[in-house]
DNA sequence: TTAGTTAGTGCATTTTTTACACTAATTACT
DNA sequence: AGTAATTAGTGTAAAAAATGCACTAACTAA
């Protein structure tokens, strides 16, 4: 039994940030070049030591403020890590925390120990350092679940956006196509969106009326037991059955 | 912009282990009494240090087994609790476990620093030691999510169960009552359970028939893309609606 | 005027969910 | 032996939700 308590305070953690974006029809991830030790120059996510006198989730926010620039980014936590090795310098755990924002809101301004800060189509992303590639994959299946459970999709759209849109940022992340009229239906059948009265302009085709998300309303709606729900349903394939006469 | 990283390295991590089990249709949370500063006599939950060079995980399980004589218990992450002062001895995060496992099959035996290992009824429980109440929390939360997605009902239960049995279970971890026909139907259409062709024994009316869930045939079925659903559907309550005449 | 492009819409069928009440099997008691 | 008490077990009709699917509408560019 160990009686010195001393022995278990030498150890450090951090966090590291997983902010998602959408953008060109991709999802995006928004990474930083490393311009310390260890892992210098490689891309990571962002993240950093946690200060002894502040709280996990405080610190989550600061890091991820001072790295990029990003501020009132509401985030959530996702896994701790824990691999005895997966630091250079010591024991370190991180903890894990993840974001969707709307690109255009921010402008990122790389500062402290990042020398660059960029958004990466996250689909065939090169490899991260550290263990952040298990991080991000971790927190891409948090993003696939949360998306089928909650309304967040639209925190990745600017606030008026196309039904087309939207589908496609489901198809991103969930990586399967939908039905078009089925998605259609399902999405407005659950009141959540508010018809602008607006249309797109500057495309080259019949312009696409634009919507809003309502969140008043669905915070009134959740009250009263509703419960958002989007299945993976992805179209089915044709199949070509050859028949033996 | 610190370049010491000494300073980091002065922070401790534990783990903290709720296990859940299933007896009397109560379900329960085994707890440790403290025989260690701080909050030593006190109920909380089993957990403790995490050593420099020991995997988080592997951590839970040690402490686990340390404390309560329980080894081969599968533990899945729940979420990190990270405010500053959440510990007395230092600044201390720890990262939370849980598991569900048949009360019957252990025998619960403690040891370590723990004066005392029992189950206790979640429902109505007293105060815990350091913020253990918000770590049980948040695990309830995550078992009532998990028994909604997948089969682990069948983790609480002896090998072989009647339905009402695995019912009450479902109702005392949603805290909802749920229909009879319609949860037997919904749950036998999965094709998961395999009749034992035995009854119930020793009971002072119509025995029922006890059921035994099918690893192998649920895993066959996953990979078929076979997916667990069962939803939260209280029985209705009918209103005696007053009508002005 | 036409070609190209994306938006937008409906219906019939199938599947799933819901609400609901009686009979069957056993023991305990007299 | 009969009866009361207790829980097990069962089916159906109606409503709601999900599915599969193809054409017309609106706009721009050439």
């Amino acid at each position: 039994m160990a009686t010195n308590f001393d022995n278990y305070f030498k150890s450090a953690f951090t966090v590291d940030n997983v902010i998602f974006g959408f953008d060109e029809g991709d999802l995006k991830v928004l990474l930083i070049k490393r311009g310390e030790e260890p892992h210098i120059g490689e891309w990571a996510l962002p993240g950093y030591f946690v200060k002894t006198e502040e709280d996990l989730d405080a610190a989550a926010k600061r890091v991820l403020s001072e790295l990029t620039g990003l501020t009132n980014v509401y985030l959530e936590q996702v896994h701790a890590f824990g691999s005895v090795n997966r630091h250079a310098f010591g024991r370190v755990i991180t903890v894990s925390y993840f974001s969707l924002i709307k690109i255009d809101n921010y402008i990122i301004q790389p500062s402290s120990i990042a020398l660059q800060a960029q958004w990466h189509t996250v689909n065939g992303l090169q490899h991260l350092a550290f263990d952040h590639d298990t991080i991000l994959e971790s927190c891409l299946q948090r993003l696939k679940w949360l998306v089928k459970t909650r309304p967040v999709g639209f925190e990745l759209l600017p606030p008026k956006f196309t039904l087309t849109e939207l589908q496609h940022l489901y198809e991103a992340i969930l990586r399967c196509p939908l039905d078009k009229r089925n998605f259609r239906k399902k999405i407005l059948s659950m009141n959540l969106l508010v018809d602008c009265d607006e249309t797109q302009e500057g495309v080259a085709h019949r312009p696409a009326k634009l919507y809003k998300f309502d969140r008043k309303r669905y915070n009134k709606l959740v009250e009263q037991g509703f419960n958002f729900e989007l299945k993976e349903t992805p179209i089915k394939i044709k199949k070509t059955v050859e028949v033996s006469s």
